[in-house]
DNA sequence: CCAATTGTTGCAGACCATGCAAACTTTCTC
DNA sequence: GAGAAAGTTTGCATGGTCTGCAACAATTGG
């Protein structure tokens, strides 16, 4: 990978263009996010954000629609496409609670480096904190893919498209990974093994509580 | 019940100027309402709202913080503090699953008289269906019953401050009222009794899709 | 180097939301 | 009841968000 004043995250051949258009994307970001952890999301500004990156006001609305967009950024988008497949067709290992925990896991990390999507996760942790109207966004997203994840649930299991039960699976999976979520602290020594393990903690407590012996706790 | 021109919901013996209020809150309630069914959220402004319920813009603003707000008004705020309190003391079946429905069900029946609730409930879903923005709001309303449930099953189940267990539960029990809310049509017909046979269901799945002897379904 | 494409910018304008002070209404007290 | 106290409504001014448009600038491709 090659880094120049503009980009250090993306594949290199990229044009020009491109290239000046992610800098920019993530100068807004940047000045974004470190303005407002200092001076609180009301203190800031639009115009100040762009003046901070160094572009018009005008020219924030064309990257993002809103001042939250700039903060919560390209967050959970799609699964990646080939996870999602395996997922449907029964895969990788055959248990649905495992091959769950996979697709769930493939949220979390996205196409970048891990270095940068952990700083990122750190980043949004301590905006949350510090701006807990950001959780609503936050909430908003997840919703989006927990569509896709109750569609990629219904084929799976071949439920059929009245049976709202995926939804249902889908929903209650998401919770398990928003929790999860808030437990972790995307530090360098955090393993997968380790997000896996407390996923799965996580669905077997649920499997607890509402199960057939279901316990008082 | 006694009603009157301005008001037919509340307690009768209330002063002119309570009464006032709640004709106006109301007024304003629906005027965005139908406005919005009719239009669309992003074709009707607050001043077109306030002039169909005979104030000024400005008067709006003292009612609610946004127009979101006076769409989905004041939607599940706290369980009934009674209801809360035989939760947390172990009751009133001493069983964990069907005492959390219990509390669950109360979100859903606020003080009002069942008609009015039920038709603001079918309001409100066919808003959902044309604005799907709403949602988003929808869920952050839910977000803050959740942190009480969440303290709620802490206190019940005697759980530690750091133990972030009641968290996860009350968030995959949201799940499932959301999930169960999506079914329900708020008709006359629905019973209680129906509506709680439904989230039980729900929760037995989940119980069975995670539990200890975890099917691929 | 020219032409097509794409990105940036300023400007005008609509709307949302809040603070403030004046006018008005209800309630309280005597 | 009359007048004071408390609470509500309203207009006005202001600042901020966001969009459409048209001119301008930069990149790309031949």
């Amino acid at each position: 990978m090659v880094c120049n004043n503009w980009s250090c995250t993306g594949e290199d051949h990229l044009g020009l263009r491109e290239r000046k258009k992610q800098a920019t994307r993530r100068a807004l970001r940047d000045a974004a996010v470190s303005l407002i952890l200092e001076r609180g999301l009301e203190n800031v500004t639009v115009e100040e954000i762009a003046a901070e990156a160094d572009v018009s006001t005008r020219t924030f609305f064309n990257y993002f629609a809103t001042k939250e967009d700039a903060l919560l950024g390209d967050v959970p988008g799609t699964p990646d496409e080939e996870v999602r497949r395996e997922f449907v067709s029964g895969g990788p290992t055959g248990d649905f609670v495992e091959d769950l925990i996979t697709v769930l896991i493939t949220f979390l990390v996205s196409t970048d480096d891990l270095a940068t999507q952990r700083a990122d996760m750190r980043l949004r942790k301590k905006l949350m904190e510090r701006e807990p109207q950001l959780v609503r966004g936050m909430l908003a997203r997840f919703h989006n893919v927990e569509m896709e994840l109750a569609a990629a649930i219904a084929e799976r299991t071949g439920a059929s498209p009245e049976d709202d039960r995926p939804l249902l699976v889908a929903a209650s999976a998401m919770s398990v990974m928003r929790h999860t979520m808030k437990g972790l602290h995307f530090s360098e020594s955090e393993e997968t093994a380790d997000v896996r393990a407390k996923i799965r903690a996580a669905f077997r407590h649920l499997g607890e509580a509402y199960g057939p012996s279901a316990p008082t706790s």
